[in-house]
DNA sequence: TAGATTGTTAATCGATTAACAATC
DNA sequence: TAGATTGTTAATCGATTAACAATC
């Protein structure tokens, strides 16, 4: 596996998620310069990212899109595909189980846990729910890396120790929670609160700047 | 309002949040590094950003806990206060509310959007849930700068240009579509699928590397 | 005091941008 | 062809880290 920054991952499933987007409308080909605005990065770094992933362009045509899809994938995705465990099916969980369902060929959410007794052993959007005594077992038995962590922040911290216990070395945390985890597990946040205090905070000195064009491509103009 | 960049902004709020936690627990001082490693970042970084909130420590002590917090407050709150627009009260809207409740005295969702009549004219969560017809009237009359869109990826757009119209500056889309918004206007996107995929990946590289200290403070030790 | 931590600057590191020859 | 875009390197920029005197 080549050295790829976090930055540059980050960007490289940004621009499959667009250019998944527009294949679905039937584009079939892009400049760097319409990705980049897209994305909201410049062409130059569009460019620079596609390097990674071998793909490549022709400067009549631009990129091909469904090339691009399949360059990113053979980076980013599991040659064998992935499954990943999502624990609490509340409104939450459901909410990640609708938005990611179908999205990926390659990355699904195969099991989820809950526990309340009412909820297991029925499927919920496309996913069977288990009870959560279940979880060790059907996590090794699945060979689950990738956990997802949408419960109560007091329950997070014992959930994530039970997934890295079962094998799992990936979470992805809703939990207003700061994880303990042992080195070599990842952990992702994901804090509604402080999404939206930076939003707000961005708003209010977007207002106070002088249409200048500071800052770090935020906020750009529409077409 | 002095500069901060954009990560410095990120990470306050992070640091606020632990903060918090701490307090509840009741914690009354803290030292950089303990803080720095709840925040995975360096003691170092965290004394830096500490430099734009005006915020001092004692060499015996450490900081106060609750002076940080107001510390930090003063750089990211308004000072007023400052209330939000939630459009779209499904699952995912409902989880926002419920993640966001009461968390922070200056910043609040006052109003909620949603299609559904009989989901009008109710209150979900503590918040009052209007027609959608009356978005524009409702989002001018109370002055909300801030909105959450939490509606399937079609009506996102639609949704964006209403709250801008009627006067907000600053957007949390949790639809995946890229939201098209006339400069001047902050987008802050979570796109729930996107971030697994890069939790995925990291999972696999970290699995890959040999216990090196390498990487960006991710997957760090435990205790 | 001695040991540890804070506040702050200079050095380093890495990511982004600018530039341009090669290509279509 | 002429004009525009691609692929890739060098220059720039900014953020992070290292270091250390001042402080408790």
């Amino acid at each position: 596996m080549v050295a790829v920054p976090d930055k540059t991952v980050t960007r490289l499933a940004l621009y499959r998620s667009i250019l998944t987007n527009l294949r679905g409308e039937g584009v079939r080909y892009v400049f760097s310069h319409e990705m980049a605005e897209l994305a909201r990065v410049s062409a130059a770094q569009f460019r620079r990212d596609l390097m990674s992933t071998r793909a490549s362009g022709s400067a009549s045509r631009g990129y091909e899109v469904a090339a691009l899809i399949d360059g990113i994938g053979k980076v980013l995705d599991a040659p064998d595909g992935e499954g990943a465990a999502l624990v609490g099916v509340g409104n939450l969980g459901q909410a990640v189980l609708v938005h990611f369902n179908g999205r990926r060929p390659k990355l699904s959410i195969v099991a989820a846990f809950d526990w309340d007794p009412n909820k297991a052993n029925r499927p919920v959007h496309g996913c069977l729910v288990y009870p959560m005594g279940t979880l060790p077992e059907v996590v090794e038995r699945q060979g689950i890396r990738v956990g997802i962590i949408a419960v109560p922040a007091r329950a997070a911290q014992d959930v994530a120790d039970q997934l890295v216990a079962a094998g799992v070395r990936g979470l992805l945390n809703f939990a207003p929670a700061r994880l303990r985890v042992p080195r070599g597990v990842v952990v992702e946040d994901i804090d509604f609160a402080m999404a939206l205090e930076r939003v707000a905070f961005m708003a209010r000195r977007e207002g106070v700047r002088r249409g200048s064009r500071a800052g770090n491509g935020r906020g750009r103009a529409a077409a």
